[in-house]
DNA sequence: TGACACAATGCAATCGTTTGCATACCCTAC
DNA sequence: GTAGGGTATGCAAACGATTGCATTGTGTCA
């Protein structure tokens, strides 16, 4: 088994130094060797089938092509598009991704980024971010290209691809209303997100715009995105013994444990109770009922991320863009007029 | 910003060569350098908050503590919780993963592949293998440690942790016989991969072996593992005319595309066709109707091919396991007696 | 014809680590 | 007192590529 070839086995056989051999390979100094050296360069190159070794110019140059993605749980079906799509978008500029699930790991996420940053990578495209997040902030200090994706931090002005928050929760709170829902409950997420921040302020904010009272004991922030914390947090409003015809999630996975804790009472969605969700993750739409929710874009959330990433990654100096991708509301069959009864 | 504390930065202050400092670090050759020194370059090291750098050590020695995982689709449901897995026990053993969606990509596997050896990957976990699959066979002439996950391949023995599809066909044919189905369709998936042509082959010996009479024309292979694929499998059966109260299908997603195929048909499920799955995806629990299907061991899948992999790489002549990790039926309510008026 | 510019290539150091070999030292044994 | 054998460390060459600088050669122009 022969081993790969290498740029001294091309220099022997073109009878040069492996420098110009380097040269040719490199389209930037490819100008500095002669047209014909270059041309029999590349020929023997590719007749052995030559790969340079990113390993071996990594460690010179300190140029990897490689980029870190850490996202908090590949298991919730809103990574996987985003990842996928950032991926795919990085491997067609040369570069390929180091995947790391931050969540229910002992090790920390800072344990990663530095396992990361010892590998010379790129740039990161993190996922994982809390509004004040330390990890971002030693980033930013270190000089590491970083892009957000999904969630932002609230101190620093980032590079970050996010969802239109206050626009999505227009839309549901909206879409409730009209359908004629006068007591609405939410159910947010942790305050230490973005997202969970973000809608929760949406809420208020888009509730006294229309004129709306929301009772402050419906409006709960859920300590997770998760469908247990969305289940256990309706129990509590249900036990309340406050009426309300209608709960708007801030997340997909909450809303999935609303349905869970509406039958585990024998209440039906949305005959009794309209729920709406928040992202339309693959799949909602073939529940029992389909999701009422908001769509977000995930393949354009990787690729956008990718592609800012790509650009600060070539020129540190490139203007911090944060982009604000709109979501659209899709009514499926979760959400319906109230009932007189209630 | 002060740069990343070297090797040659912690000899300097202890006042010794690099060489001693590397020999110290490494855990093989600590024990040649006296124990006083040891714990004294240790404590240096610590204090600069010194971390080897992989792609230096991984030059020299070959070994980069790195793995590629290929997979086909990470927007399939099934391949989340494999990655998810399969990257914290790497994670775990001190090694990176490379991810890599070989689907829907102009850009081959095979150059997936060379990429990643190029970068000295130390092995790979590859979801992608057909049945025949030159670039499995290419990796075993290289040498590069590989297992295989969820499919297999059909000419060398190669490390892989699979399904037990006899078993999980069986599973299913019997709850359709015993819900008393007589006239049984099956849609199965492609022949060039492991799982479509061990499940197909799985049908027709288990039929076989329960004295079953399968109409040949309700055996058909799709050419995808898709819900497009389900569907339009299932509306050609439906044209032919030929009566069936049954569909086994060796997918969730070609069960999925049956219930949509149904559906623009005004036809109920499992009223008027019960169906099966194979996998038990994420969230086809909480689908309309949830799926009867065969639960596979998604988080175990991940974490041995993981093990399996890392026994190889630290020791390549160990023993080719195959593991294969038993299905469990799990009933739900896409699966019911046949009614009489079929 | 000589000076000079410029183009094309070679040389050698470098990135951070590892490792076979050489060396220096100490101890023991004869 | 010296040979022999460890033990602990240093030295220097790798690994595969990049790059500032030196060198060679060629052509141009006065």
């Amino acid at each position: 088994m022969k081993t790969r070839s290498n740029i001294k086995d091309i220099a022997r056989l073109a009878g040069v130094h492996p420098s110009t051999v380097s040269r040719v390979l490199n389209p930037a100094t490819r100008s500095m060797v002669s047209e014909a050296l270059a041309v029999e360069v590349l020929r023997i190159a590719d007749e052995l089938g030559y790969r340079r070794n990113p390993l071996a110019s990594g460690l010179r140059t300190r140029k990897t092509f490689t980029v870190g993605i850490i996202i908090p749980d590949l298991t919730n079906p809103v990574f996987p598009p985003i990842v996928r799509s950032a991926e795919q978008t990085l491997d067609g500029a040369g570069y390929i991704a180091i995947l790391a699930d931050s969540g229910s790991r002992e090790r920390s996420e800072r344990e990663i980024i530095e396992n990361m940053r010892a590998r010379d990578v790129d740039g990161l495209i993190l996922a994982t971010a809390m509004r004040r997040d330390p990890v971002v902030d030693t980033c930013i200090e270190q000089g590491i290209p970083i892009v957000l994706v999904n969630r932002t931090v609230s101190r620093h002005h980032v590079p970050a691809v996010v969802n239109d928050d206050e626009l999505g929760i227009e839309l549901a709170l909206k879409h409730l209303v009209e359908l004629g829902h006068e007591h609405i409950a939410y159910i947010g997420g942790p305050q230490s997100t973005s997202t969970g921040y973000g809608r929760y302020h949406a809420l208020l904010e888009n509730a006294e715009k229309l004129g709306l009272e929301l009772d402050n004991e419906l409006l709960i922030n859920a300590p997770a995105f998760s469908e247990t914390a969305g289940a256990e947090t309706l129990n509590g409003l249900l036990d309340s013994g406050k009426a309300f015809t209608a709960v708007l999630t801030a997340n997909d996975l909450l809303a999935l444990g609303c349905y869970d804790a509406l039958r585990a009472r024998g209440l039906s969605c949305p005959e009794d109770i309209s729920i709406t969700g928040f992202n339309d993750m693959p799949y909602v739409d073939r529940m029992d009922p389909p999701l009422t929710t908001l769509h977000i874009p995930h393949d354009a959330l990787g690729v956008k991320a990718a592609q800012l990433l790509l650009a600060r990654i070539e020129n540190p100096n490139a203007p911090i863009e944060e982009l604000r991708l709109a979501p659209e509301l899709i009514v499926r069959g979760s959400t319906a007029r109230p009932t007189i009864a209630s």
